[in-house]
DNA sequence: CTAAATCCTTGACATAGAGCAAGAGTCAGG
DNA sequence: CCTGACTCTTGCTCTATGTCAAGGATTTAG
């Protein structure tokens, strides 16, 4: 299936669009290949579009105060991910964008993609459903991960989000669990 | 100024609303008082409204699984606040909201606020707004407080939120910041 | 296919912050 | 304006997780 298909496939899901309405604003979503380790946004640059992965993966996060990576989230397949705070407040990104693996993304600029949020009320319907999603996922996130053990945080990763052990080196997973890779590796062994 | 007033004042620093727009559906929201300690949602229940603080303050907090409280929000005067994750999905609140002093709140049914949302394009745009506010007020939190210490999130909440050390009881301070109380109380005393 | 780089594991040790207990201080509500 | 009930502080102890170091296993890129 072509990138835009997906796409296409995606907004369905959510809301209706016929072929001809997505074919009216199609071309503003540009396919860009890149390759693993390599970075779609790095801290510092100020968020201007948005992307859709249609293959691969990507890694949402930032460095903390003495060096580590804190992952927030992974974008696989079929999922928009951008740095939402960067694009809302137009101030620099606190965090970085970087391909997992081999990706193939849609890019949409801020310009044109507030510009649809504006005049297609399907594309509002979806960027309301974004932003909903993301508070969710956030929330879920903070709720789910509080006051637990490192162990328990591994094993509601292993119940909620299995795709990520398998998908993901431990190094990431550790980074993504807020735990360093010395005791997810330790943790690993005991289960 | 009347609570109406204050919303009206709320909406008009966002977006364009007359008065008489606004009397189309000012009837909508209706004014609740609470006393201290007083809740507005418990755990368990399905969120079906959505909040103006017009005076006083609420905290929106969940229990951990040892029973400890973690505040994730304190809504003072002239925010919205309601258990965004539950309103939207319709299903119980894993969240309790409490009035931590005497408040005044407006309140708005799910049904009317999502009809609003969909008919009146002002709301729509408050509604977008409060998603993405909401969002990104949780991100920060989380990067803000991710890789620190007890005391560097201390430091942090007196620069950024001073007065919620001013306002709010310490044991609720602490519950905000992650800690007990117990390690707060110790961090005031070495400042 | 192979070498170099990166990643994973495991031991010994260090430490921030939790838990408990007990006393002092403060405040809400009648 | 009292008084009982919360709150705050502080000492002691304990534990989960971080840090450092080093060897073995895997992966990647040429």
């Amino acid at each position: 299936m072509s990138p835009h298909d997906q796409l296409l496939k995606y907004i369905q899901a959510v809301t209706l669009l016929s072929i001809e309405e997505f074919s009216q604003f199609k071309d503003r979503f540009v396919i860009q290949k890149v390759k693993r380790n390599e970075y779609l946004l790095r801290e510092g640059e100020v968020c201007n579009f948005n992307l859709f992965v249609c293959s691969g993966t990507l890694r949402m996060y930032h460095i903390g105060p003495q060096g580590q990576e804190f992952i927030r989230y992974f974008a696989f397949e079929n999922k928009f991910g951008t740095s939402l705070t960067s694009l809302i407040e137009g101030k620099p990104a606190i965090e970085n964008i970087q391909a997992v693996e081999k990706s193939v993304v849609l890019k949409i600029s801020k310009a044109d993609y507030l510009e649809l949020v504006e005049t297609v009320p399907q594309v509002n319907i979806i960027y309301r459903n974004m932003l909903e999603q993301a508070y969710i996922t956030s929330q879920k996130r903070i709720y789910d991960f509080q006051g637990k053990s490192a162990l328990e945080r591994l094993k509601w990763l292993m119940a909620h989000q299995p795709g990520i052990l398998t998908r993901i080196p431990s190094k990431l997973v550790a980074s993504y669990l807020g735990i360093t890779s010395y005791t997810l590796s330790r943790l690993k062994a005991e289960l």
